[in-house]
DNA sequence: CTCGCTATCTTGAATCATTCAGGTTAAAGG
DNA sequence: CCTTTAACCTGAATGATTCAAGATAGCGAG
């Protein structure tokens, strides 16, 4: 069912671990993999593929880990509302999201403007902002096939 | 700032409601009421400021309520990453939120452009996008002030 | 005004995502 | 090899929200 063990550490995970200064196992290995590969996997998901992969991981090593990752920026953590959690590797690049309402399924959408914050505020009331998150709402094509001439074509 | 407490209906709260094809009732007043002129409160906010008027009412009554008013367009349902959903009735002007890293603080951005969604996505997936969800995040004025010097400008 | 329908409210328990606590194991630098 | 402490484990707690099922009360019809 999966594409087997070629996978190993398809960019050089390991070393990407060690130069963020965090410790080398087996576990952050394929949690971080396993985020790489995936799309926009929330905590459970994560998890379970590591277990196929190693056996048992404890969900505690997986919060830590992810935690870990992000303070680290190999990850991005992202929380739709509504949503757990979802995790993914593209980080740095300030782009953005789409979600389909009646899937949850997630998109990247490249940001239109570049660097963060993409976005001024109108009026910043006094904020100094470093970030402009956004979310596009709305139906995934497979979604509205699935309910034809429910939702505006 | 805001202009206080002529407060016991606004508006016609009593009308809305009942336009909006819900029953009339002193918890939904007092709920409708309490949002209106609260600024971006949670649930347990809301909860707590009803029952200082009425005496009690249940968490349950609150969280429905909260959800018709939601579904009649009466109030509208935010939640920042990390935040427990928050309500205000600020509805169909499509504006977008500032929130504080520091202290959680809430502010509305008029939306630059106007109608939703005031953004279209650089690439849309083949989704249909109704909604632009704008979270500008930062550090507000106030806890800049605490922090001088550890934050930039 | 009275009646019936059902929206609303109540209490109590369940669920889900996430975090906390405390003890054990093992990665990695000296 | 030894020591330090990051990483991991099991088990329990927390917080937000929802589910369930029975009681109450708006409000339109008669």
């Amino acid at each position: 069912m999966v594409a087997v063990e070629d996978t190993n550490h398809p960019r050089d995970s390991a070393a990407e671990l060690r130069s963020a200064g965090l410790r080398v196992t087996a576990a952050r290995l394929a949690i971080l993999d396993t985020v790489r590969a995936g799309d926009h996997l929330d905590v459970d998901a994560v998890t379970s593929r590591v277990r196929d992969r190693l056996g048992h991981v404890s969900f505690q090593a997986v919060y830590e880990a992810l935690h870990a990752f992000t303070a680290a920026g190999l990850v991005r953590r992202i929380e739709p509302a509504g949503s757990p959690a979802r995790f993914e590797c593209r980080v740095g690049d300030n782009h953005h999201h789409l979600v389909c309402r009646e899937c949850g399924r997630l998109t990247d959408v490249d940001c239109a403007v570049g660097e963060a914050p993409c976005l001024e505020p109108a009026d910043d009331a006094g904020y100094v902002v470093d970030e402009a998150d956004v979310t596009f709402w709305g139906f995934c094509s497979d979604c509205r096939q699935a309910h034809k001439g429910e939702f505006a074509q």
